[in-house]
DNA sequence: TTCAAAGGAAACCGATCTGTTTACCTTGAA
DNA sequence: TTCAAGGTAAACAGATCGGTTTCCTTTGAA
């Protein structure tokens, strides 16, 4: 058994160029390159396309919030300073040289309809991001845990659309600026 | 000369089918089917399909922002008010049968580099909506009316991501909440 | 040492992609 | 009435798409 198994050469490289380059500008002759795999090991370990596009979206939702947890976690100690360090979090990640803007926000647009098994998992991803925003705002007290989690997420979304698609790098500080609001409403006793 | 001509039909059968299925997943065989066109005419109007998907964003562009500020000095009509009409009209797109995102932050997905003339038409359009906002904002006297409008932008931007990858059709009315609050804080006086 | 499982390279499949070309038709103005 | 512009349908080109198959090689465990 190699240290690291095909299935995760695959899933490495589809990460990045479904990232980069797009889900259907991708294609599969390009990804088996890039790992060094044959096009039949590639379809023993997925069934299809459509298959590795769901799997790298798992993959990548895993590692997307053990990052964000880790580094709001490394970045602030009490829950309040938590709360700020997510916008910290997410400055680091736009900045990052190959930052092109949410994964999950850019498969929403090429599989468009919510039903498609591709855009649930996006949908899921939100979801969770918000749980932990939430258990954040939990552990800090919050008036409404659920209300200010809901506004904090609604503005690191407007954050991340705001670097991607204008390219503004510091999309993060004006959205902490605006957190901070939010929070120190939430936060009065 | 007919009353809608060749250029126009072919526009708008790409306006939606690249709206509702994305570009790289849009045929030029679909369009040209669609518009009751043939092949040859549409290379007459454009010479590839990357020119059409510009002129197809030109032509949203123009399109949505109109509708956007006829929609928001319906709705309003002191400057403040046409600041919270704003949420208003966005939230009338949420709720319409076709929505389906914003088609530049769909496109910023699929042509991911900033570079690209097609992302760079994105990045013009956002700009132009924050100009309108910024121009409402100077009308309602904010304290500073350009960062009032992007912070509102912000919440919009938040709003739409929510609304089409979550598919909750009440996006707007929390982004209307929240950019109230920054809208008070502008024009206190 | 043997053998089965897994992998590699490459040919192949039918479909679809963008874009070109051909040959014919319609239409409106000179 | 003539003629050029613009239109149609359809064949065609070459590339690429997702996916299958074939044949050969490697490799690790029994």
């Amino acid at each position: 058994m190699p240290a690291v198994s095909k299935r995760e050469q695959i899933i490495s490289q589809a990460l990045m160029l479904f990232y980069q380059n797009g889900f259907n500008a991708t294609g599969i002759d390009k990804i088996i390159k890039e790992a060094g795999v044959s096009k039949k090991t590639l379809y023993n370990h997925f069934h299809s396309k459509d298959e590795l596009i769901l799997a790298t979206l798992r993959k990548r939702d895993e590692l997307f919030r053990n990052n964000l947890m880790r580094e709001t976690e490394r970045l602030g100690h009490t829950p309040r300073e938590r709360l700020l360090a997510l916008f910290d979090a997410v400055h680091a990640w736009f900045n990052e040289e190959t930052f092109s803007g949410c994964m999950f926000i850019n498969a929403s647009a090429e599989f468009a309809e919510l039903e498609n098994p591709n855009h649930l998992v996006c949908a899921e991803h939100k979801r969770l991001v918000r749980d932990y925003i939430k258990s954040l705002a939990l552990q800090a007290n919050a008036q409404d845990p659920e209300e200010l989690a809901n506004r904090l997420n609604l503005i690191i979304e407007g954050a991340i659309v705001n670097a991607h698609v204008e390219g503004n790098k510091d999309a993060a500080k004006r959205a902490k600026v605006m957190g901070e609001v939010f929070i120190n409403m939430a936060l009065q006793d």
